[in-house]
RNA sequence: GCUAGUGUGGCGCAGCUGGUAGCGCAAUUGAUUCGUAAUCAAUAGGCCGAGGGUUCAAGUCCCUUCACUAGCUCCA
C-alpha cells in the first residue's frame, strides 16, 4: 500500500490520471485506490486533493478486487455460453472469488474448462470496465431479466446508491471496485462446483457455485495451487489415517471414528495432562451418566431447542420412559451442585469432567475428527456469585491459553464473542433484558483483559453468549476449538441456589468452559499443525530402535526394555530389512527418535541416538539418554 | 439435509466403447545379516463399498443404499 498525496486535482478526473499526475511510478501494481474512507476503483474519479492510497496485490483490498473482477468475467463467460443461468452474487473470498448461478442442469467439470475457456477470451479482449448508477426504477428495468438482482434491489435501503459494472456486453449489479480492464487478469483457474442456497438460507434454492482463483502471475497461481497440494498432504484426514491415529469403518457409521493404538495414546495424554491441571486449579472431578430421561433435557431446554441435535431413544407416543443421549453436559453436571443445599461459602464451586458427547449432526456435516457425532470434551461448569464472575472468566481463560500455549497452537487462535439474533425466537431462551446483561457482563469482562475480538451475530449457545477460541484448519476453514459462556439462565431453569451472606438465597451465575476442546477436535489440529510429527511428549510412538541385523536383536530387545521401564513409549523393529530401509520406515512415521544398534553398541553398552530435531547425536551412553530424554519429556518440549 | 464428486486386495494405481480381475510397494515363509531404502526364491491376499435390476455375460450400464471428499446450511 502507498500513501499519495494528491496536490493538483482542480476538476473531477480518475484516480488513475490523478495520480499519474502526481507521481506515475507508483501505479505500477495498483489495483484500487482507498479514497475518502471507501476503497474505488482506478477509473472512479476523485474530486478534491488530499491523501489516497492505493493497493496492490500484496494488501487485501487489492486481492480483493482483483478476484472480484475475476468473478465478473466468469460470471459474462457462463452468461455467454449458458444464456438461460440466471445470476445471483459473485464476491471476493479471503481465498478467491465465487459467483453463485441458478442454472439447473448444473455444471460439470467440462463445463468448468469450457467457462475457462471463455474467460480467456474476454481477458484477451481487455474490455474497459465502467461504473455508471441508476435509479431504482431505472436499475430495476435493466435487470428484469434477472430475479435475483431484482430481489437485491428490492431488499436494499431506499436510498442507497444503485452502482452497475458494464464490461462489453455484459453488465452486473455491483457496488465495486473493479480493476478497469479485464486483461489486468493474467492468471486464474476455476477451482470447483457446488451448491449454495440463495442469501445463505437453507428455505431457499440451491444454486450452482462456481469457486476459482486468480493471480497476477502465472507463477503466483502455479505457487498457490502446490500450496493447495502441501496443505493436502498436511491434512488431518489424510494423515491420521496414514499415520494409523484413527479409521473409520461403514458399518460403524458416519462421524464415528475408531481411535487405533496410536491416537487413543495421544488422546490418552492429552486427558491425563488436562486432569492433572485442572486439578491443580482448583477444579473437582464428576463423572455423570451419558443418557437421561426426556425430562432433564425438558427442564434444560434441550427438549425444546437442541432436539433435532441428539439421538432419542423411544418413542414419547408409546413408551414410558424415552432417553437421550446427552449431547452437552450441563444439566448433567448441575445435579452434583444440587446434590445438597448449597451456600456462598461453597462458591465457586468448579466442576469438571471429561465427558463424551452425542450429537446428531446433519450428515453432510462430517470431516474426520473435527466434526463428529460421538466427542469427548474436557468439559466443566463453574457456579459462581456476581462478584466471583469476572475472576473466574480469568481463570478459565487462563486455563486454556495455558494449554493453547503448551500445544504450541497459541500463535493460531482468534477470539470470537458470540452473542445472540434478537430477530431469532426460536433459537435462544431467556428476555433480551437478561440476553442484554448477560452479554453486557460479557463484553466489560473481554474489554478488561484487552481481549481482541470479533463479534458473531447468532452464534451464541441457545443460553447464554459465549467467548469461542477459533483456529483455522489446514484447509483455511475456521472452527471453534474452545469456548467459555457465561449463563445466567439455567441455574433458574434447574433451581440451583445458593445462601448469600445476607441469608436470601440467589441463583448462581454459571461459566461453563472447556480447557482444552473436545479431544478428537484438537488431536485433528495437532496432527495438522506438526504434519504429523508430535512434540516427544505427545508422540504416540516416541522411539523405535533399531537393530542393524538380526544378530544384535538381543540387544536391541535389552534397550527397548529399559526404555520401556523408564516409561518411553518405544517399539522395536525386529524386521530383517537392511538398517537404511528401517531408517526410512522410521522417517516416515515422524518419529522424534530413532535409536540405532550393532556391533559397537552392544560391546560399548550404548546406543547411536538420531533425533527428528537435532539429526544425528552419535553415541550415547543409555542412562544418560534417558535422563536427558526425561527431561526433554517433562517439559513438554516442542 | 442439500449440490457435486469418489469408492477395485494394507497403501498407491491399471482395467478403453460390458465377456468371468491385474501391477508396484507392503505382508508371510525360506535363504541372505548386509551401518542409512528397495539381495534371491517362493507363498498368500480381492464375492471390484453393499443390495437389487438389465443382459447369454457387469468392476464396467440402470436403480437403491452406505461410506468418504469439497461446498452450502448447521455446529465443539
Amino acid at each position: 500500500m502507498i500513501k499519495v498525496n494528491l496536490q493538483n486535482v482542480s476538476a473531477p478526473v480518475s484516480v488513475f490520471e490523478a495520480v499519474k499526475a502526481e507521481n506515475p511510478d507508483v501505479l505500477k501494481g495498483a489495483l484500487c485506490a482507498e479514497v475518502n474512507g471507501k476503497v474505488v476503483g482506478l477509473s472512479e474519479e476523485v474530486c478534491e486533493n488530499g491523501e489516497i492510497t492505493l493497493f496492490d496485490f500484496s494488501d487485501p483490498e487489492g486481492k480483493k478486487t482483483y478476484w472480484h473482477t475475476t468473478s465478473h468475467v466468469l460470471a459474462e463467460a457462463v452468461k455467454i455460453l449458458y444464456p438461460e443461468a440466471k445470476l445471483a452474487i459473485g464476491p471476493a473470498t479471503d481465498t478467491g472469488f465465487y459467483y453463485d448461478f441458478d442454472y439447473d442442469p448444473g455444471f460439470t467439470n467440462e463445463d468448468l474448462s469450457k467457462i475457462e475457456s471463455q474467460m480467456k477470451k474476454i481477458i484477451k479482449k481487455n474490455t474497459r470496465l465502467n461504473r455508471y448508477t441508476l435509479s431504482r426504477a431505472e436499475a430495476l428495468e435493466k435487470v428484469k431479466d434477472e430475479p435475483y438482482k431484482v430481489e437485491l434491489i428490492n431488499d436494499l435501503p431506499e436510498d442507497s446508491e444503485l452502482s452497475f459494472y458494464e464490461q462489453g456486453d455484459f453488465t452486473d449489479l455491483c457496488a465495486g471496485p473493479h480493476l478497469t480492464f479485464t486483461g489486468s487478469i493474467k492468471a486464474y483457474k476455476l477451482l470447483s462446483i457446488t451448491g449454495a442456497y440463495w442469501r445463505g438460507d437453507e428455505k431457499n434454492k440451491m444454486l450452482r457455485r462456481i469457486y476459482g482463483i486468480s493471480f497476477p502471475t502465472r507463477e503466483e497461481l502455479d505457487a498457490h495451487i502446490t500450496q493447495l497440494e502441501e496443505a493436502k498432504k498436511r491434512d488431518h484426514n489424510k494423515l491420521g489415517r496414514e499415520l494409523e491415529l484413527f479409521t473409520t469403518a461403514d458399518v460403524i457409521g458416519q462421524g464415528l471414528p475408531i481411535m487405533l493404538p496410536k491416537g487413543a495414546r495421544v488422546i490418552q495424554l492429552l486427558q491425563r495432562w488436562v486432569e492433572d491441571e485442572e486439578q491443580k486449579r482448583g477444579w473437582l472431578l464428576t463423572k455423570t451418566p451419558l443418557m437421561a430421561k426426556s425430562d432433564l433435557y425438558k427442564i434444560s431446554g434441550h427438549w425444546d431447542h437442541y432436539q433435532d441435535g441428539m439421538f432419542v431413544m423411544g418413542d414419547e407416543e408409546t413408551d414410558d420412559e424415552v432417553f437421550a443421549l446427552r449431547p452437552m453436559t450441563c444439566p448433567f453436571q448441575y445435579q452434583a451442585f444440587l446434590n445438597r443445599g448449597r451456600s456462598y461459602r461453597d462458591l465457586p464451586m468448579r466442576l469438571a469432567e471429561t465427558s463424551t458427547l452425542f450429537r446428531n449432526e446433519a450428515s453432510g456435516e462430517m470431516h474426520g475428527l473435527i466434526r463428529v457425532r460421538q466427542f469427548t470434551i474436557s468439559e466443566g461448569h463453574l457456579m459462581c456469585t456476581p462478584e466471583q464472575l469476572a475472576d473466574e472468566f480469568r481463570n478459565c481463560l487462563d486455563l486454556t491459553n495455558y494449554m493453547l500455549k503448551t500445544l504450541g497452537l497459541y500463535e493460531d487462535v482468534s477470539y470470537r464473542f458470540s452473542q445472540w439474533d434478537p430477530e431469532d425466537t426460536e433459537k435462544y431462551i431467556g428476555t433480551p433484558e437478561q440476553w442484554d446483561e448477560a452479554q453486557g457482563i460479557m463484553k466489560e469482562i473481554l474489554d478488561d483483559i484487552g481481549l481482541e475480538y470479533k463479534i458473531g451475530v447468532g452464534e451464541a449457545a441457545f443460553y447464554g453468549p459465549k467467548l469461542d477460541i477459533q483456529i483455522k484448519n489446514v484447509h483455511g476453514k475456521e472452527d471453534t476449538l474452545i469456548t467459555i459462556q457465561i449463563d445466567q439462565m439455567l441455574a433458574e431453569k434447574f433451581g440451583m441456589e445458593y445462601v448469600a451472606a445476607d441469608g436470601t438465597k440467589k441463583n448462581p451465575y454459571i461459566i461453563h468452559r472447556t480447557s482444552i476442546g473436545c479431544y478428537e477436535r484438537t488431536l485433528a489440529l495437532l496432527i495438522e499443525k506438526y504434519a504429523g510429527a508430535f512434540p516427544l511428549w505427545l508422540a504416540p510412538v516416541q522411539l523405535k530402535v533399531l537393530p542393524i541385523s538380526e544378530r544384535f536383536e538381543d540387544y536391541a530387545k535389552k534397550v527397548t526394555d529399559e526404555l520401556l521401564a523408564a516409561g518411553f513409549r518405544v517399539e522395536l523393529d525386529n524386521r530383517s530389512e537392511k538398517i537404511g530401509y528401517k531408517i526410512r520406515e522410521a522417517q516416515l512415521e515422524k518419529l522424534p527418535y530413532m535409536v540405532i544398534v550393532g556391533e559397537k553398541e552392544a560391546e560399548e553398552g550404548t546406543v547411536s541416538v538420531r533425533s527428528r530435531k537435532d539429526g544425528d547425536k552419535g553415541s550415547l551412553k543409555l542412562d544418560e539418554f534417558i535422563k536427558e530424554l526425561k527431561v526433554e519429556n517433562d517439559t513438554k518440549a516442542r
